[in-house]
DNA sequence: GCGAATTACGAGATACGTAAGTATA
DNA sequence: TATACTTACGTATCTCGTAATTCGC
């Protein structure tokens, strides 16, 4: 058995069992990959692929097992190597974050600037997508740290270290009926044609609870994944924007007037997402606790250690910032 | 990085850091493991073994941390091996099985009878030694089970499954004061000189603790590791034997008097400790349940997911038999 | 018939064993 | 001085890439 070999069935299942896809990938042959995999069956004498004549159709169960395991070996591997470099040079490496628009747009700018400076031997990688998509990134080992607001929690492999709350805003343009009113409530936004994230973005769950809860029914016009694109209707005129504060830039959205909604909607909580397992380089953790000042080395270490779904214990007690 | 270079420093450090001595063991050459761990440190970038001049001295702090990683990949690996077997014939494969004296003599001969009979593609090793040797022996992979009463605790990557509890008797040759007694009491025993089991084995400390609860001091004449050797020196007339009731043999034993002493010690309790993380095969799951009916296949699932120390609330209902 | 996997084969790399060298205790 | 690791070197093996072949959709 050799780690290739678990390599290439690795990367042969999630390049849905075409090898020569997998094999442009990796840079290398295609005959080597199937080769190599045949030689694996062959020493472990068991399919790992099912095939019809010469096509990969789908993973025997046995294949199913054995990947999973492939997989932990690859990570394991993986660690020995960031244990290397560590000690070998704490300030060198890379760091790769999947994120949210949200966050890659507002909330991380700052932080990713300092970081650079302070390591500029760590390559820093950011991929953005949807949560689902950042989380089974992290889970899968293709990023080191997950950061958004949703969707982290259907991953049981990842430990989840809450950040910062935030509250929403509503953005109408200049001389808005809404802007006019004492107290925005609820039942005043439901008049109007709304435009906000689309479900499963940035704690669109909550704004839908929150109106659910008063048994109003919201006018929702437009969707989009991002505030950007909110603000841009909203300015074209097409209904009223319910975006995250942070979303709100002083300067560029001068023509918009933003309304504080922290009393009509329940925070939400933007986390990072690190599978468990994960070798954590020093740098790491200085990038945890610069986003999160309460995520020091040793809360993280616990929560790393702490079993499935034992780790928010830790967190009740400690008040996080709010944006 | 090669898989053999793992299982070369996990080997070597294995051995006391002797390489000679590792390349014996592994039927390979010196040189050859050499020559591959110093290939290793030179991807790596760290060494791993310290050394001065030409002998490896110590590990390094990178070294440490590299080769626990490595024992994680050797046993996935493992694993994957056990699988594949698995799936091509569950009958076959091998169970390795670290235990003391007194469950090998005494309570394991039936269920080895019964077990090799109904598996016999199962290659059954048996090792007997210390309870700490034995629990050392399954946390570093070198065995499967671990079965016995003391020092498995010690080890918080074994999971421990409690099998039955047993109880104590007092042996003395036909005529003995003790036998004429109505009742067998601690004071009475400490009358007599004793022979038992040494320190840390078979349940020892709770007998000291019986008595130390009296304020009493025993007066232990000679001690041994197995109850055969207890029964000689009793028929020597060297002392009063105090032995696991399950180590009378109503026939060899017909010139001894076994007096129950079942009120006077705590009984104490045999468990078998698996490695977190093992792949269990399906002849393994039958083994546990035939020693102990109780360990049906769903809670040993149940027990090896469970996290460090979260296990022993899943056995705190099932009321375990008596030997 | 085209796309995709297997088989065949050759070149380059590599692991391993033997023998000689060298440092340590 | 003896033991134990390292260096040197030759051989057998293995990996990998190209080319030819075969099988499905």
């Amino acid at each position: 058995m050799k780690l290739q070999q678990l390599r290439y069935i690795w990367e042969v299942t999630r390049h849905n069992l075409n090898v020569s896809a997998t094999a442009q990938s990796l840079f290398t042959s295609q005959p080597g990959i199937s080769k190599q995999i045949r030689l694996l069956e062959d020493e472990l004498g068991v399919e790992i692929f099912a095939r019809s004549g010469k096509h990969l159709t789908r993973v025997t169960p046995a294949g199913q097992s054995i990947i999973e395991l492939a997989g932990e070996v690859l990570r394991t591997v993986d660690n020995i190597k960031q244990v290397a470099q560590e000690h070998s040079d704490e300030r060198k490496g890379s760091l790769s974050i999947a994120t949210t628009h949200t966050q890659a747009r507002y909330a991380l700018p700052p932080l990713i600037g300092e970081f650079t400076r302070k390591y500029p031997d760590v390559a820093l990688h950011m991929q953005q997508g949807t949560p689902k998509q950042i989380a089974q990134m992290v889970s899968e080992g293709a990023a080191d740290f997950a950061i958004c607001t949703e969707s982290l929690e259907l991953f049981n492999d990842l430990v989840l270290l809450p950040c910062y709350r935030w509250n929403r805003c509503v953005l109408v343009p200049k001389g808005h009926p809404l802007a006019e009113l004492e107290e925005l409530t609820l039942e005043a936004l439901a008049e109007y044609p709304l435009v906000t994230y689309v479900f499963g973005f940035t704690g669109r769950s909550q704004l839908d609870d929150a109106f659910r809860g008063r048994n109003l029914t919201p006018n929702v016009v437009l969707t989009a994944a991002d505030a950007d694109v909110i603000k841009t209707y909203v300015r074209l005129g097409m209904g009223v924007g319910i975006v995250a504060r942070m979303a709100i830039d002083p300067q560029a959205d001068q023509d918009l007037v933003p309304l504080d909604a922290s009393h009509l909607f329940e925070s939400s909580t933007t986390k990072i997402g690190i599978r468990r397992g994960t070798f954590m380089r020093s740098f790491m953790y200085d990038f945890v606790e610069r986003f999160a000042p309460h995520l020091t080395r040793d809360i993280v270490d616990e929560a790393l250690a702490a079993g499935p779904r034992h780790e928010q214990a830790l967190f009740a007690d400690i008040e996080l910032p709010v944006r």
